[in-house]
DNA sequence: GCCAAATGTGACATTAACGTGAGAGTTGTA
DNA sequence: TACAACTCTCACGTTAATGTCACATTTGGC
């Protein structure tokens, strides 16, 4: 568990939860009922957290969100099994249609993303620009210094 | 107000939340008491949106955030004022730093968010790829069919 | 076998970010 | 000026996502 909890960033607490919800599939235990981790369980609860952090998704959310994952499974189990075609392709159509949707959302967040960091470019270049403004005024007033000991420079810098 | 709501999507309630908590300037009133918002004020709620929705953060988070637009301001009264060159220096300074951390944080954002992007890009092209094995099949097995009557095809469909 | 450290299960507490309802006051309008 | 609709300020309620505490087991090392 230590391990997961260093592997994961998350507490024992939400990891517990997360099982509790439904998040992840109740893992192995050992005899005496401690926890035992696979990497795929370790993948998920990765996963968890990136669709919480990244994309801002509820639990509720996520749960949904992880049903494609589940749903990816299931496809495979009845791609194989004894399960009509028709329902072998609605299974997919479904799979398909949130995937998509997934990347529909996550396009809308990087569009988003882009957007604000042009605004956050324009605002760092303004202040280097303003800033080597005040350097050369600086060094303008020490060069007048020499000269004739007075004050700094006067006027010269503006912006809107 | 209820333009307000309209336009930046966000509930009375929570506006006046954010105002409580600092997040925004109190704006001005009407004699009675009534909010009355200015077109800044309205930038300020979308932008704290922004933050919480598109990066996740915390209201305690934005509000700090927020400090780098106060600053920006402050920076360019201080520009003005009879602020000690050093002192406006050090002002653009600490601008900049906590822009270039935005800026840092949103690139973080887009690294994950393309990461993710591509995860998922690539379930989607195994199940349209499995979905186009599964249409081959069943026109496969129309064919045998008006031949022998038979049932679906066997074999031929793997994924790992 | 024993002990410290880790883990388990409840169950109640907390924190953030609002929601909701009461009751009073305000505004635009007919 | 009367009235409907809107807004104000408390103040308590709610929900999600844990935190925390108590107390019982379990594990691994000596």
């Amino acid at each position: 568990m230590e391990e997961v909890v260093r592997r994961t960033g998350l507490t024992p607490r939400a990891i517990r939860y997360y099982e509790e919800l439904g998040l992840v599939r109740p893992c192995e235990r050992t005899a005496g009922g401690f926890r035992l981790f696979t990497d795929a369980d370790i993948a998920q609860l990765l996963r968890i957290n990136e669709l919480q952090t990244l994309l801002g998704f509820s639990l509720a959310e996520i749960k949904q969100t992880l049903r494609v994952d589940a749903m990816r499974a299931e496809v495979r189990e009845a791609y194989f099994g004894t399960t009509d075609p028709a329902v072998r392709q609605e299974l997919l159509d479904q799979a398909l249609g949130l995937v998509q949707s997934q990347i529909q959302i996550i396009d809308e967040r990087m569009e988003r993303l882009t957007r604000l960091r042009e605004e956050q470019m324009e605002r760092l270049n303004r202040i280097r620009a303003r800033r080597a403004e005040l350097a050369a005024e600086l060094a303008t007033a020490r060069q007048g210094a020499r000269i004739d000991g007075g004050g700094p420079a006067p006027g010269g810098t503006r912006d809107g």
